[in-house]
DNA sequence: GCATGTGAACTCTTTCACAGCG
DNA sequence: CGCTGTGAAAGAGTTCACATGC
């Protein structure tokens, strides 16, 4: 969604199925923590938020790993997710950038409780360098290539202000990573086969205001003589920091 | 995406437009900001990311702001985008859920700088409620209903761990909330007219997994004999906090 | 002349409905 | 009989290419 629809594999995953085998995993780990063995396509699809029909349609892209009339084993699809995805292997992740939002996310369970290990964290301000952050020492963002190179890092958070952004990824994709998690409200522009992915705050929220200002008033949205915008919306590029 | 589609009003922009619209917001605000005062639709596309012929059509939904031959005037095109977003009236917004995110959450700028005002922060933590994050006083979840109320809070956001994270929302929907983002891990069930985003990181990083397996080893994805699923992915729900 | 705005073609995604198999 | 897996239909979203109007 975020860069060019990376080039597809032989066995294609369509990436809207990509998108949603994470869900589908988180919803079997439930199921499997309280204690269920099998699942149908529609307890699991009920679990995940989606329709049972789009459920099955999507592990039809994987294989057959179910059994008619019955229904899913919970650890073995569990295992075979996790496997297209990838997460047979331990992946390395970098963040950049230890504002408020980086220092979160280094913070994060999320990371290690999946197979992902925040192994460095880079900052641009001689303040925050040397500082200790999660259990680990925040280095000088200088140290970026040698870093990726030295700890085989395959993922790169930015969390960085949206005007050193673009600088932060171009060297995170010099130095070989090709997956990076952009958090700077910013458009990242890289090349063919690296992938970005978005988590835009701002994005989110005007999204949710347009629904919201949908459904309170049934007026059409017309131009009244008098009405303007905010100033605030007028002011420009907010940081992540 | 996450919820059901919301009913499509009469002058219906679709939701992929929508999702876009802050985009466009974002990439008029940094030309203005250059002292850009027109532009073509090929200019901004580029500071959006996106194809041109892509950007004209999601503007047609809106009308006719542009001049053939010329362009777009860019402060016109930024209010008239701002104004469809519904960014001309100031929005308030609770943070439910005060650990690691929830506190960058409530520091962010982000949500200050547009139309969006962080009026109450709430935690359900004896510890936490009292102290002062982002200059703003924490106070306990049992007053959630009073705070919508008193506040006029349009937003809700959810940061709480993921077994708390329907119950929040069922309140907060309780209280009149009907645009929530969640942070948490989970699925929110919500009624008819409540717009939910979610901004999930473990399944963003899941999905670069994906992808990043797939750009190296160009091996098909069979089963190999000995191959196991790292332990900690067979670990479960991983918190917000 | 030139860039917008748009019908039409195309691609991707979702849903339907049922054949097929355990 | 019940539930999966899947062709076929329907629906969304994107891209093309050009008529339109400044």
């Amino acid at each position: 969604m975020t860069a060019r629809s990376s080039a597809e594999a032989p066995r294609g995953v369509p990436e809207a199925t990509v998108a949603r085998l994470p869900l589908y995993l988180r919803a079997l780990t439930t199921l499997a923590d309280a204690g269920t063995a099998t699942c149908s396509s529609e307890d699991l699809a009920a679990a995940a938020g989606v329709n049972s029909a789009m459920l099955r349609k999507d592990l039809s892209h994987l294989g057959s790993y179910g059994t008619r009339g019955v229904g899913y084993d919970v650890d073995h699809l569990r295992y075979e997710i996790a496997r297209e995805i990838g997460l047979t292997t331990d992946r390395n992740v970098v963040v950049v950038g230890l504002g408020n939002l980086g220092q979160a996310l280094a913070n994060y369970a999320g990371f290690r409780s999946r197979g992902f290990r925040v192994v460095a964290l880079l900052d641009a301000d001689p303040r925050m360098v040397g500082s200790t952050v999660a259990g680990l020492e925040v280095r000088d963002v200088a140290e970026l290539e040698r870093v990726v190179a030295e700890l085989d890092v395959a993922i790169g958070v930015v969390a960085t202000p949206a005007t050193a952004a673009q600088e932060v990824a171009d060297r995170l994709v010099g130095a070989g990573v090709a997956a990076i998690l952009n958090f700077a409200p910013t458009v990242l522009t890289v090349p063919e086969g690296v992938e970005v992915r978005k988590v835009d705050l701002s994005t989110e929220l005007q999204i949710l205001a347009f629904h919201e200002q949908r459904r309170s008033g049934e007026y059409l949205p017309t131009d009244p003589p008098g009405s303007s915008v905010s100033p605030a919306v007028l002011a420009g590029g907010e940081e992540v920091r």
